[in-house]
DNA sequence: GCCCAGGACGGAA
DNA sequence: TTCCGTCATGGG
């Protein structure tokens, strides 16, 4: 049963940018048009067509929340609108909002995706829900698995994730929050710097990898993870935060303060809208 | 063969 | 504290 969402004019939203520009893994197009992905134990399509949604797999209500379609864009997008850069990539990516993605399922996403490229990260998360996760039932999708099945027996099946030297730092950190449980309210709890020191700790999990579970898992805005195409952008348009030659974490932390400090608030979204710019917003299906 | 990709870690300096 | 080599994996 396909249900329809109505945009209202002031709600700008574009589905393709959302979903293509690289903040979630588990998302493909068909040549029809729909995108089809997996959110939770829900197979979740969706299309677009102008000021209209339409989808099926899962409620309203969740839909709005997952694409944030509660939040106001525009004074999200009024506030980082702080030089001409900038704004052509406001212009560029009009539409693209920050996804609520389940935190488990992103913290896990994002220890896969170091050193790497998307494609492979997108694989790697494939595999671990076929290898470790439940069937969805009436589809051929498996559900990302859930932290009980991180546990002594979970090593074998890894090995077939493609996962390489992450291996290691996903069974040690997936099975340590298993075990423990209640580390999305600790992080939840804390105020920003706090909580990045939280998932800083974890094996695997750096500074970088730890902004985008805050930004894209928890909905902290003021997180702005630096990639080596976000370091490129910032040695282009704002070059006196960022450096020449290697990547030292001190000019993570200059580029990262100085983000916060610029963009204010919503300095995630100025995040994301400099990378969709440079990926070519254009190229994103 | 090389270099690079939504980096992180352990050990040396 | 700050560098520096290394870590699988695949694509160009």
């Amino acid at each position: 049963m396909a249900h329809t969402l109505n945009l209202s004019s002031d709600q700008s939203f574009s589905l393709s940018l959302t979903l293509g520009c690289g903040q979630a893994f588990r998302w493909e197009q068909d040549e029809a048009g729909w995108w089809e992905g997996v959110v939770g134990d829900e197979v979740i399509r969706v299309r677009q067509e102008d000021r209209s949604l339409t989808f099926t797999g899962t409620s309203e209500e969740r839909l709005i929340e997952y694409f944030a379609l509660d939040m106001d864009l525009a004074h999200v997008l009024e506030t980082i609108d702080r030089d001409p850069f900038i704004h052509a990539a406001i212009e560029e990516c009009a539409g693209l909002r920050i996804l609520r993605q389940p935190s488990w399922e992103c913290l896990l996403s994002y220890l896969c995706a170091t050193n790497t490229n998307i494609p492979m990260v997108k694989k790697r998360v494939r595999l671990l829900a076929e290898s470790l996760g439940e069937r969805i039932p009436g589809t051929d999708q498996f559900a990302f698995p859930v932290p009980s099945v991180f546990n002594e027996t979970c090593a074998e099946p890894l090995d077939h994730c493609r996962l390489g030297y992450r291996k290691g730092y996903l069974a040690t950190t997936a099975c340590q929050l298993a075990a423990e449980g209640g580390w999305e309210g600790r992080v939840r709890a804390q105020p920003f710097e706090e909580a990045r020191q939280v998932l800083t700790r974890l094996p695997g999990i750096g500074p970088k990898a730890a902004d985008c579970v805050l930004l894209f898992g928890f909905s902290r805005y003021e997180a702005f993870p630096v990639d080596v195409w976000i370091r490129r952008i910032m040695q282009q348009f704002y070059p006196e935060t960022a450096a020449e030659g290697s990547f030292t974490p001190k000019e993570y932390e200059r580029i990262r303060r100085f983000a916060w400090e610029y963009f204010g608030e919503y300095a995630g979204y100025a995040q994301e809208y400099l990378y969709g710019a440079r990926m070519g917003a254009a190229q994103i299906p």
